[in-house]
DNA sequence: ATTGACAAATGACACCGTGTCATATATAAT
DNA sequence: ATTATATATGACACGGTGTCATTTGTCAAT
């Protein structure tokens, strides 16, 4: 979280410095952004950087707050709406994703964000932070309708959410190389129902789809 | 690749830069591990290592050729012996990197190596790389049995393809965090069976298992 | 109005790491 | 012995980091 000091500065001091920092990551990954860019075109003193933010993770995960709320609000409303299908929230967080993040010019900034991922990363949204996580899938066991899914416990959810937690993150970053979002899209759902009713041919005379 | 010059090396001399490059790279993951330690400990120029590696991911590249050849035989002799199975190729593939590789004293080095691998990257070994690509999956196209798959057409194979991919490499990266090896790949191989036969339950009346 | 105390801002500093390149040193070829 | 070629070297200019002693701003008490 940024400090007290920060947010106690004179509104339009604030916004130069985020346009500054948004600017920076989106040229580069969270990695290979680098403070010494934001601070000289915001036109702040180094020191006064750390003063503000503990680091750019910090910072960063100070600019993703707002979306992280939004998503989370977004997914509430779908698992209320579709009974507590797990399925339909993870497509909320793709098309959030795609569509609410990514039209307003700031494609490229969530593209970087998501490129900086790492497969050893847990949290969906946001990246290697110890304080302020968003909500994981898991808490919302209680609410997720299991009574046709193979779900015996938590540990079980827990895998089923690993499956699509590792497909949703791949199908986003992968939307992004996509010539046409729709198929992008097409694809996305097509692998749902792959893990939703398996890759494997239903046996003669049974009666899957 | 590195140089001919390197290759020129006396035996020694090249070992003891390996060593230390390993060392190096079991420290810090590819993007923070540093030129400037291998050179050092292994008592070279800096410039010399510039002579004999373009970049440290070359380095590193040529460090795990040896597994990705070995891991692309054994993925070849999995789909010989169970004529066209993606699952078993994939387990396949799971197991040397949690059995072969990690059991040499070399856990901690491959542990780094999967800690470095972004979300947006396709490869499943190694990282980034231009050139000298490992095979990938969809070059075995033709050997896999589609017959008792949902899966009409090589685009179909890539989303599955990808799902397979997502799903392994998050379980090889969760493998170190487990406490039992065992159970780590249990619920591996759970989660294949969750995508093999689907999530959901098989309608009433329906004879899947 | 002056003082003092606290909050905020500053940028020089000591690090660490990068890739390059002119120079030095081997090694081989004539 | 001389020249050519291959290899090795480390200083250099660069770009980045986080810190901290110092300066500057603010405001309440006298």
């Amino acid at each position: 979280m940024p400090s007290e000091t920060f947010f106690k500065l004179p509104q339009d001091k604030k916004e130069k410095i985020l346009t500054c920092a948004k600017q920076e990551f989106t040229r580069a990954t969270l990695q290979d952004a680098s403070i010494k860019n934001i601070v000289e075109s915001a036109g702040i003193a180094r020191g006064s950087f750390y003063q503000y933010f503990d680091s750019k993770e910090d910072l960063l995960q100070y600019m993703l707050e707002e979306h992280i709320e939004r998503i989370n609000n977004s997914i509430e409303r779908s698992i209320k709406k579709t009974k507590g299908d797990i399925f339909e929230a993870f497509i909320c967080i793709y098309d959030y994703m795609v569509n609410e993040c990514m039209n307003k010019k700031e494609v490229q900034f969530f593209k970087k964000i998501f490129e900086g991922i790492k497969t050893s990363e847990d949290d969906f949204f946001v990246i290697d932070l110890k304080k302020h996580k968003p909500k994981t899938m898991e808490e919302y066991y209680d609410l997720i309708d299991k009574s046709n899914l193979k779900i015996e416990g938590k540990e079980d959810f827990k895998l089923l959410i690993r499956i699509l937690q590792a497909v949703t993150k791949k199908a986003i970053v992968s939307n992004f190389k996509y010539k046409s979002k729709k198929q992008a899209r097409l694809d996305y759902l097509k692998q749902l129902e792959y893990i939703k009713y398996g890759i494997t041919k239903p046996e003669e005379g049974g009666n899957n789809v």
